[in-house]
RNA sequence: GGGCCUGUAGCUCAGUUGGUUAGAGCGCGCGCUUGAUAAGCGUGAGGUCGGAAGUUCAAAUCUUCCCAGGCCCA
């Protein structure tokens, strides 16, 4: 409006001015005006304004052009989308990382050693949260001094990527490749290559999107033959040691497809199986059994076996009659109330016959005896669990060549929902049966029963000789129906006179999800990792012991006693980390390492099947050179040589006989994934010639200072934390890393899992595409990542809104700069007598180490915290709020205005390093236009120092005074305003009462008036009169709101008694006639 | 079902060894300003601290149970 009228007065025609038209003056005004931060002729910009105006008539004149007011090209909307791409672009062109390296040359290192992401799709959330919160310790900890450099790596073996092969197979009418053909299975292998090498690049590029500084030109991958050829060495480690065995697994299999299934590739579908209730006689324990009787509740007969029990039979259901041969257990469940029963009627020629007796669990007795056509039972005696453990019974084929004792094991997969309360347990063929007969090794052992699960099925779906008297039989036919071992099976077990009842039943049944024909579970060779084995070179070396003091022979530690202890070494982060890893690693059975599939790093070892030896292996001399050669032909060619025509020729000659090759197997089997990623550490942190920014790592407990963080998601503990432990104790003794620091998932605004079918699922590309990367960067480093996070449209507009706060702070300071020469600054020791800056200097000091404290600790969310409340409260709603008059209407000369220069030029220095590591490109940006001359990134700058001296503990107290008697003016102002007394809190000069002597005291030499913005103000020791304004807080002080007397200043426009005193500026304060005499005069400093 | 973990204003987070009326930033309502202006300032309203019971003079904080949610197993 003022503009518009000065338009007029100054004979410039009256433009017809539409909304646009206003737009374009101003923004004509603001282009002269405005100040370029790049050019070094910032005085004359500072004078620009004052200089270019002639001075007119004075009651026309433009004094909003003779002010300093901020001018920058840093726009209050980022467009962070259109800005991010350029700056990134930047980077690359400057090569930041190259930079960061030499420029941080000798250091002390911190190594985040990246967690490597599946290349098999587009990023999620998740990834960017990960990827971030890196990025978040990387940066931090380089500006706190370190070298810390980010190699990623990528996983790019395994199932998901096979399938989506075998997929693109099938659409072009292709057979799954038969992986016994070195040829087919080399092609398949090579495509599956080529698509986890297409990820890789689309991946790369999603993750440096979002502002990731590494080494992103020289990523490790698990499928670099270099890697394949350590990751086999690795293993072959194992075998050399004698921790890797061959042992068997129950596994999924297709009989159909001859091939071992993952649980993911079978589906459930309904199948109508054979059920069979079977009897296993209760059997007499010798009287040298000796049990624990403390154990023993007095009630309970003392003895084994007791003597009600014998001639009874325990009773068990299932579905599959043909693990009958299998059987070596029987489960029950301590939670389950068992009962011994007898039968009382019965038809003729029945299974069930009169005076049998049954252990059935009370709650499905009725069912058995009814499904067993019993006419009438009755109850004999309760069987306690005591009974239960101490029961053997015989196997109900016992005569076909079953003649050991079937134990009963307490099971928590028991239920007495169905059945008899009894599991028929086959651990050759399921998986409950298998993890407790594993479970219960040991006890089994001291009980003369051996543990060895049986090859009772072969590859084809019969029955083998391990199985007496149905070799031959078979259980699934190859088209994949049923064949007869069922009934083979069933007809025995009525002529021993072990079955009761027998029926069919229509059920849930896995099936392969490609043939869809039934599966079955069955026992196979697989190798295995054995983590209670004592390892004759395991154990660190402790300092100054030697090489063969670890062998320790039997008293050597485990694996997982290495593991343990090495769990206690680590810092994890959180700590509930630790817990969990723990309980893992203490549960958790021998490592099985072996999959039956074609994209994989091969397990490189041969068998001998006749002697069992396994090579590399402990009692082979020739293990090492055996060991070089896979691993030198792997690390030229990759690991397809393995399966190549001749490779067994070829790799064991020399080291066998010729005519012995036929005696040795080469395994063909690949390694499972997790034992990829868990070398990681083997092919990247100690291969200085493949990355030279891990040359000379020294972690603290190898006598140096170095450290290793692993940063994953909270999943990984079962993971790669998990497994990288493993493979690092089992190689080297000790765990790959010094921290561990753990985050949790990223779930939708209501804290609800994502998935597509809810449809709430948050891509980060589109929030980058629509608000930027800063603004994830943001989110990330503002939630607690310990926890799981929330994302949603909500969240990310109250993030969008926070990170406009600290922009527009950023803005207006370097705007303020524009009008800032270096030449200006004012020392320390001048800045005597500006409190108010001195007192900004001190916050700078106190969250200078609060701030470095938290980077340190990993803590971005106190750091977001901490620099908001300061950036908004004390900043832009205080200090600058207060020092805008000085800045923008003092002379050149001023010498507060320079102190509020020189201390703003410190607060935007430090800030925008302090936001870097987590606003990445809004710093580059502010930067760049800060110090256009020598930045060439903030991501090349430490944190700052701040000297000690700025702290001032005393100031700080007083001026927490002087706010406390600002907050009453404040409240007051606000009432006057609601009462239309005052708009503009420079329309008023308040009345302060202050009779509290201390906050008195706190007001000396402060200018209250400019503090609380007002034109002036009176201050009084006296009780304050009737009617003032008082806030409870603060009894010591009330104020009387009157209005400014005096005529308000065109300049300034605070309301002054002494405008017009200078006949030159009659408009004007006594203040600004001076500093208006100055610009136009043409003095600037 | 088991192990680990989480639940404080609309959102993101603080709440020290249990101790006055539970805090901050953002958002929201209202007002001011129009010289940070798709900005800035002031001010106000929001919480039975997931629920219940218990221990205690005193519980967001300790105990138990329940509810909701997450990760990993089964």
């Amino acid at each position: 409006m003022r503009r518009i009228t000065h338009t007029k007065e100054a004979g410039i025609p009256p433009p017809l001015l539409s909304r646009s038209a206003v737009a374009r003056t101003r923004a004509d005004f603001l282009l002269e005006l405005k100040v370029y931060p790049m050019s070094k002729d910032a005085k004359a910009a500072g004078k620009a304004g004052a200089a270019t105006e002639a001075p007119a008539a004075e009651g026309g004149r433009d004094w909003s052009k003779t002010l300093f007011l901020p001018a920058t090209e840093f726009p209050m909307r980022a467009g962070l989308p259109e800005l991010e791409p350029k700056l990134l672009k930047r980077w690359d062109e400057i090569g930041l990382y190259e930079k960061l390296r030499s420029q941080s040359k000798g250091r002390v290192k911190f190594t985040l050693h990246d967690g490597p992401p599946y290349a098999n799709g587009n990023i999620h959330i998740g990834h960017a949260l990960n990827k971030i919160l890196k990025d978040l310790v990387v940066k931090s900890q380089q500006m706190l001094g370190h070298d810390s450099n980010y190699v990623p790596g990528w996983d790019c073996h395994g199932l998901p990527i096979e399938w989506k092969i075998e997929e693109q197979y099938r659409a072009k009418g292709k057979e799954k490749p038969n992986f016994s053909d070195p040829v087919a299975i080399n092609a398949f292998r090579d495509e599956c290559r080529k698509f986890a090498a297409h990820w890789l690049n689309i991946q790369r590029d999603e993750f440096k999107r979002l502002g990731v500084v590494g080494d992103w030109e020289r990523p490790y991958s698990t499928m670099d033959y270099r890697a394949e050829s350590i990751i086999a060495r690795e293993l072959m480690k194992f075998a050399a040691s004698g921790q890797l065995y061959r042992g068997s697994k129950p596994v999924m299999w297709s009989v159909v497809e001859k091939t071992a299934l993952a649980e993911a590739e079978v589906e459930y579908q309904d199948y109508q199986s054979d059920m069979i209730w079977v009897k296993f006689p209760a059997k007499p324990l010798s009287q040298a059994e000796d049990y624990a009787a403390a154990e023993t509740p007095p009630e309970i007969h003392p003895e084994v076996t007791p003597e009600n029990l014998l001639g009874a039979s325990v009773v068990i259901w299932t579905t599959t009659p043909w693990t009958i041969p299998g059987n070596r257990a029987i489960s029950f469940s301590s939670r389950i109330e068992y009962g011994l029963y007898e039968v009382t009627e019965a038809p003729e020629n029945n299974w069930a016959k009169k005076g049998d007796r049954y252990i059935l669990a009370d709650k499905l007795a009725a069912d058995v005896m009814k499904a067993a056509k019993v006419e009438a039972y009755e109850k004999r005696e309760t069987v306690s669990n005591f009974e239960l453990r101490h029961l053997v019974c015989e196997h109900p084929l016992r005569d076909l060549g079953y003649a050991f004792d079937v134990p009963l094991l307490d099971g928590d997969h028991v239920t007495d929902d169905t059945g008899t309360g009894f599991v028929h347990t086959a651990p050759g063929h399921g998986a409950d049966d298998y993890i407790i007969w594993m479970k219960n090794q040991k006890a089994l052992r001291d009980q003369d029963i051996d543990t060895t699960v049986p090859f009772t099925v072969d590859a084809d779906g019969v029955m083998t000789k391990a199985a007496p008297g149905f070799e031959g039989k078979r259980v699934l036919k190859e088209n994949g129906d049923k064949g007869d071992a069922n009934d083979a099976v069933i007809k025995a077990l009525a002529e021993n006179g072990n079955i009761i009842a027998r029926g069919r039943l229509k059920h849930q049944y896995p099936h392969s999800w490609r043939s869809k024909k039934p599966v079955i579970f069955r026992n196979t060779p697989q190798w295995f990792i054995a983590m209670d084995k004592p390892l004759a070179s395991g154990g660190r070396l402790s300092e100054g012991e030697s090489p063969d003091a670890i062998k320790r022979g039997h008293n050597a530690p485990t694996l997982r006693q290495i593991s343990l202890d090495e769990i206690k070494r680590v810092k994890w982060v959180p700590e509930a980390g630790e817990n969990r890893i723990n309980g893992m690693i203490e549960n958790r059975p021998d490592w099985v390492v072996s999959r039956q599939r074609a994209w994989g790093v091969p397990i490189t070892v041969f068998r001998n099947i006749e002697t069992d030896q396994v090579i590399p292996g402990p009692d082979f001399e020739k293990s090492e050179e055996l060991s070089a050669r896979i691993e030198k032909a792997f690390a030229e060619k990759g690991a397809d040589v393995w399966f190549e025509e001749g490779a067994k020729e070829r790799f064991l000659k020399s080291f066998v006989p010729a005519k012995d090759l036929k005696k040795w197997e080469q395994v063909k089997d690949v390694l499972d994934v997790w034992f990829d990623s868990g070398s990681t550490h083997a092919f990247t942190l100690e291969d200085p010639t493949a990355f030279p920014g891990f040359k000379g790592l020294k972690r603290k407990r190898d006598g140096g200072q170095d450290r290793v963080m692993y940063l994953e998601g909270s999943d990984q503990h079962r993971g790669w934390f998990h497994s990288s432990l493993l493979e690092s104790c089992g190689t080297r003794g000790e765990a790959p890393y010094d921290i561990v620091v753990t985050h949790g998932f990223v779930l939708d605004e209501k804290g609800q899992k994502m998935s597509k079918s809810l449809g709430n699922v948050v891509a980060p590309q589109d929030v980058m595409a629509k608000s930027g990367a800063d603004i994830l960067r943001l989110w990330v480093a503002a939630s607690d990542y310990s926890d799981d996070l929330r994302i949603g449209g909500e969240i990310l507009k109250t993030f969008s809104e926070t990170y406009r706060k600290l922009r527009n702070t950023l803005r207006w300071m370097l705007g303020a700069l524009a009008h800032f020469k270096p030449e200006d600054a004012v020392s320390l020791k001048d800045m005597k007598p500006f409190e108010l800056e001195r007192l900004m200097l001190h916050r700078l000091a106190e969250l200078d180490h609060e701030i470095r404290k938290a980077y340190e600790h990993y803590d971005y969310r106190k750091i977001v915290g901490l620099l908001s409340q300061f950036m908004n409260t004390e900043l832009s709603a205080f200090y600058f709020d207060i020092r805008k008059d000085a800045l923008y209407c003092e002379a050149p000369s001023s010498m507060k205005r320079k102190a509020a220069l020189t201390v703003i030029d410190k607060l935007c220095d430090t800030l925008i390093r302090w936001l870097a590591p987590i606003l990445s490109f809004t710093a580059e940006e502010a930067w760049l236009l800060y110090r256009p001359d020598e930045a060439e990134s903030v991501h090349l700058a430490p944190f700052p120092k701040i000297p000690r001296e700025w702290r001032d503990d005393n100031l700080a107290a007083k001026w927490d005074r002087v706010r406390e008697v600002r907050s009453v003016v404040t409240g007051a102002l606000e009432i006057a305003r609601a009462e239309k007394k005052i708009g503009s809190s420079l329309e008023a000069a308040p009345e302060v009462y202050v009779t509290d002597p201390d906050l008195m005291a706190g007001l000396d030499g402060v200018d209250m008036a400019e503090v609380c913005i007002t034109s002036d103000i009176a201050i009084s020791d006296k009780p304050a009169p009737e009617g003032a304004f008082t806030v409870p807080n603060e009894p010591g002080v009330g104020v009387v709101v009157k209005r400014a007397e005096g005529r308000k200043c065109a300049r300034s426009w605070r309301i002054t008694k002494d405008v017009g005193s200078d006949a030159d500026y009659p408009d004007l304060s006594a203040r600004d006639a001076a500093a208006m005499r100055e610009i136009d005069s043409g003095v600037t400093a």
